[in-house]
DNA sequence: CTGTTAGCGCATTCAA
DNA sequence: TTGAATGCGCTAACAG
């Protein structure tokens, strides 16, 4: 059994607010008095229960991030790795701990209610999605990463749109028609199970946008292909698989997500095909690693460390009564020795 | 001002218990006082407060991770990814949530006592640490994940030494004389803002015991010489820079993070030094990416993923007052290409 | 500088 | 099946 405050302030003969002071205000109280608690404390051991404290401040020091998915698939993408040390670095900044919440199956209901945080980030969540009315209910301040904007939330992401537009003009510009998109599954989470992605949608409608000024489209008839993959080495490697076994093979594979490209990258040595000579691979996130991929991965640098540090300032703006604004923050296209004119060029 | 139990008593006309009852056990109550409840907690926006339940209950439902350094270092190396895919993985599979503690500058003191956590694991924290003692005070159970093992604390780690041993027999079996080791800086913390690491003493004598068996020894007058590096990719270049301008370059370089390998790659590129036909590079942890490099990086394969899923598994035996005892998980000895014999044999 | 007195919001034993 | 009472451990007005 656990020494409390009125342990302490029996022994040392004086009250609990006494004690209180002495852990969190000592210059209100004499030298002796906080030297006698002090010993006592430490004598029985005694350190101030955080939970009551927490009940009785109304603030629990730390802020919740609310994963899409497991987190040991989520941490399968280094790009994550990026958004959190973004969130890190503020959290440290502010003094704040960091919790991880997995969107368990059927309890991510329970486990919104029973997270003990002064607010809430999520990654990929977009508005009209039941679990942001969870946080309402709550009045838990959050805000969103890659959530999309909409009235009333607060998202930090980029634009989407204009980014994939800009990827899939530098493509065509290399004369490619035969292109295969891999395209983001199960990216975000929805209160029933199902999956379902504002961010594949924007990125869709960009990649269509450079297709029409070139007079192309998507679609089973034509070179260009859509492929829905997890996002992991694994997925995308057991596409191109499938994929560079059509008869017509494809001239370009963009992988939406840059760590698919590296299995991507595999298969092509084992099928002995050369990148780009013989296929060009872009990416999309920008990971650390993508310069030191060979050949260097072609793709659509992502801020992540910004974005997750945007968020998190943005959410303690929240949490201190501030208003602040979404964020869309600049993508930049990368063009690295995995892209090169289609083969016949 | 959020409602509490008792507005909900109050509208419902009932008591708190019958509320209370309807949220945790709804069986002990009748279908319709529940449904009235409910109904009433809906409409006023009603959700249990996590931290009072918490208080009352004397669990938080989550447990703690006290890395060795600020966030935004430890996860720019893979490798933590790694174990953190582990621990997560065992904390949905138990409903816990993962709480990130980050050893801040002077108030590491602090960020233990206000933790609300059931239980933590540390990184690289060893056995005579002062932190330790502060888990003590708290009767907090805790685990170590690479903290050496000692009487009385639970630890999940590898044979450094052997691993370190097997690793320079490699090397000296194709006939490297001059060898450069990053050893790892900053990887642990201690109360005094001091740093020391016991994996890397560990490593040391292993490397040490392979080179006594071949009649060599570490020194400023050998060729074989220890850094102090970060663990990073910039640390990893930025050595190597320096390394590979002596007069007497070395023929091969240990890092003791595979990270680091990454950065020395790409300086050997600039200086137009072939891997391996210049110059050998070897790794320590066989990151995902290793063997997406160009060459392929050699390296000691570590369990990092079971690492933290074993650690987590017996802090959770911990908190059920189960008495589980340290585990050593094996490592592999992975021969790569960026191995090769010492130029000139 | 120190003590008294209320909460904070919920869980739970014991009666009814 | 429900309610009253008590406790969890701490903080913070408000007095003195």
């Amino acid at each position: 059994m656990r020494a409390t405050i009125n342990d302490i302030a029996r022994q040392a003969g004086v009250s609990k607010t006494t004690v209180s002071f002495a852990f969190n205000n000592p210059s209100k109280i004499s030298q002796e008095t906080y030297a006698r608690i002090m010993s006592i404390a430490q004598e029985l051991g005694y350190v101030p229960d955080p939970v009551a404290r927490t009940l009785a401040m109304k603030q629990t020091g730390s802020i919740g991030l609310l994963l899409p998915q497991a987190i040991q698939e989520v941490f399968l993408n280094p790009y994550i790795g990026e958004i959190l040390r973004g969130i890190g670095f503020v959290c440290d900044h502010e003094g704040l701990s960091l919790s991880v919440l997995s969107p368990l199956k059927g309890v991510l209901t329970q486990t919104i209610r029973n997270a003990a945080v002064d607010g809430i980030m999520t990654l990929g969540i977009g508005p009209g999605m039941s679990v942001l009315e969870l946080f309402h209910q709550r009045g838990l301040p959050f805000v969103t990463i890659d959530g999309g904007n909409a009235e009333g939330i607060v998202n930090v992401g980029i634009d989407e749109q204009a980014s994939s537009e800009r990827l899939m003009n530098a493509i065509l510009s290399q004369g490619h028609r035969d292109i295969a998109i891999f395209m983001l599954k199960n990216v975000t989470l929805s209160e029933n199970g199902d999956h379902f992605s504002l961010t594949n949608d924007n990125r869709l409608s960009g990649f269509n946008a450079a297709l029409q000024r070139h007079g192309l489209s998507m679609g089973a008839h034509t070179g260009i292909q859509v492929y829905h993959t997890e996002v992991s080495m694994r997925s995308g490697r057991e596409t191109a698989r499938e994929v560079l076994a059509r008869p017509r093979r494809p001239t370009a594979i963009i992988c939406l997500a840059d760590i698919q490209a590296v299995g991507v990258y595999e298969e092509c040595k084992v099928l002995g095909l050369s990148i780009p000579g013989d296929i060009s691979v872009f990416g999309f996130d920008d990971i650390p690693l993508s310069p030191f991929l060979s050949p260097p991965l072609a793709t659509v640098h992502q801020p992540g460390f910004r974005k997750g540090e945007t968020a998190t300032r943005l959410l303690v703006d929240l949490i201190n009564k501030k208003t602040p604004t979404s964020v869309t923050l600049e993508t930049e296209l990368i063009l690295r020795e995995s892209l090169g004119p289609a083969p016949g060029l």
